[in-house]
DNA sequence: ACCTGAACACCGTTCAAGT
DNA sequence: ACCTGAACACCGTTCAAGT
C-alpha cells in the first residue's frame, strides 16, 4: 500500500468536497461520514485527515462555497430600477437560492460550532458580505441617517430575510403556515422598508 | 436481572427528560448519547427505547417541553400599555427566554427532522400558537385590514423575532456585528411596526 | 411486565507500518 | 511524502434471556 499520489493534495481536496456535497445534497448532514466519503473517492479514511483537521473543518469549508456562490449570486444580481425593488431582488435571490438547495442550505443554520474552537475569520467575513450586501441596497433609502443606524437596520433586514428563506428551505414554514414563502418574503420587506422610509417616532 | 420497578413508567419518563436537559444544557446536543443518559440514571441503555421511540423522540419531547415554557412565559406577560409596547414587551420576552437557555434553545434551530416521519401535530401547534401570540398583539394595531394580512404580518414579524433570539442565542450575532441584541430586536420590531402602521404602498 | 446486557452495525480519529 | 488499515473508544438500537 501506501503512497498512491494519483492525485494531488488540490485534486484529493476537491474530491473530497465534492463528494461530501453530493453525500449531504442527498441525505443531509446524517448521510455525512468519514468512512462514506473515502469509499466513493476510493481513498481510506485516514487519508481524509491530510487534507482537512476533521469533518466539522470539512463541513465549514462546505458552508463557506455556499457562503460564496450565494455571494457572487447577489453581486451578478442587475443594479437597475428602484432601490426598493433592488431589496426585493435581494431578497428574492436569496430566498430562491436557499430553496434551491435545501439540504445544502440547512447546513447553515444546523450547524453548531463547537465552542472551543469558534468560527474561522473568512467565515465571519462572507457573512459580513452578505449583510454589506443588504447595507449596499438599503443605503439609497437612507437619506440622512446615521452610519449606525442603516448598519442596524441592514442587520435587523438580513436576519428577517436569512430566516423566511431558511424556515423556508428547511420546510418549517409549512409547518406552521401553508402560505408562498415569496408572498411572505415580498410582505415582510415592503413593511420594513416601508417603515425604514417613515420618519422615527 | 430484569424488572426492577425502582420507578413508573411516567417517573421514568421525567428521569430521562432530567437527565438528557442536564447533559444538554452542559454540552450541548454533542453532549448526549443513549448510553450517558442511562449511566446518569442507573439503568441500561436498551430502557430508554420502553419509554420513548429512539432519540430523536426524545429530543423533539424536550424541545416540546420548552416551547411550553416560552408559551406560559408570554402568557403571563403583563397586557397593559400601548399595543406598540406590548409587542415590544413579547420580543423582549422572547429574546431573554433564548438568551436564558442558550444551549437547550438552539435545540430548536438545529435540530432536522427526520423526513421520513415528519413533525408532530402537537409540535406543530406549540408554534402555531407562538405565531398566535404574536398575532394577538398585532391585531389591536392593524386598523381595518383583512385576516389574511394580520396572518401574514404576524408571521413575518415572528420570524424576525425568533432569528434574532436564536441569532442571539447561538452567540451567531456577535459573528457579524458586536452591537448588543436588545437594541437591534427593538429596532426591528419597531421598523417593522411603522410599516405595519402606515397606509400600504 | 420490565429490565438487562450482549450483540450488531455502525461511528470519528489516530498512528505504526508500508512503499 | 503519502496512504493504508487496524485499532481505540465510542455510537444507536434490538432483542433473547432473565426475574
Amino acid at each position: 500500500m501506501g503512497r498512491r499520489s494519483l492525485h494531488t493534495a488540490d485534486e484529493l481536496r476537491e474530491l473530497i468536497i465534492g463528494a461530501s456535497t453530493e453525500l449531504i445534497q442527498d441525505a443531509g448532514l446524517g448521510g455525512l461520514s468519514a468512512r462514506e466519503i473515502a469509499r466513493r473517492i476510493n481513498y481510506s479514511p485516514g487519508t481524509l485527515y491530510n487534507s482537512f483537521e476533521n469533518l466539522d473543518d470539512l463541513i465549514l469549508t462546505i458552508e463557506g462555497r455556499l457562503l460564496d456562490g450565494l455571494i457572487e449570486t447577489l453581486s451578478a444580481l442587475p443594479q437597475e430600477g428602484t432601490p426598493r425593488e433592488q431589496v426585493h431582488r435581494v431578497a428574492n435571490a436569496y430566498l430562491s437560492f436557499a430553496a434551491h438547495n435545501p439540504k445544502l442550505w440547512s447546513l447553515i443554520s444546523e450547524h453548531r460550532v463547537p465552542a472551543s474552537q469558534g468560527v474561522p475569520a473568512s467565515y465571519r467575513q462572507k457573512l459580513e458580505t452578505l449583510v454589506g450586501a443588504v447595507e449596499d441596497v438599503l443605503r439609497p433609502l437612507a437619506r440622512e441617517r446615521e452610519d449606525e443606524d442603516i448598519r442596524r437596520a441592514a442587520l435587523a433586514l438580513w436576519a428577517g430575510m436569512h430566516a423566511i428563506a431558511s424556515l423556508s428551505a428547511a420546510d418549517k414554514l409549512s409547518i406552521i403556515a401553508a402560505g408562498d414563502a415569496g408572498a411572505l418574503m415580498d410582505d415582510f420587506v415592503g413593511t420594513y422598508l416601508d417603515g425604514f422610509e417613515a420618519a422615527r417616532r
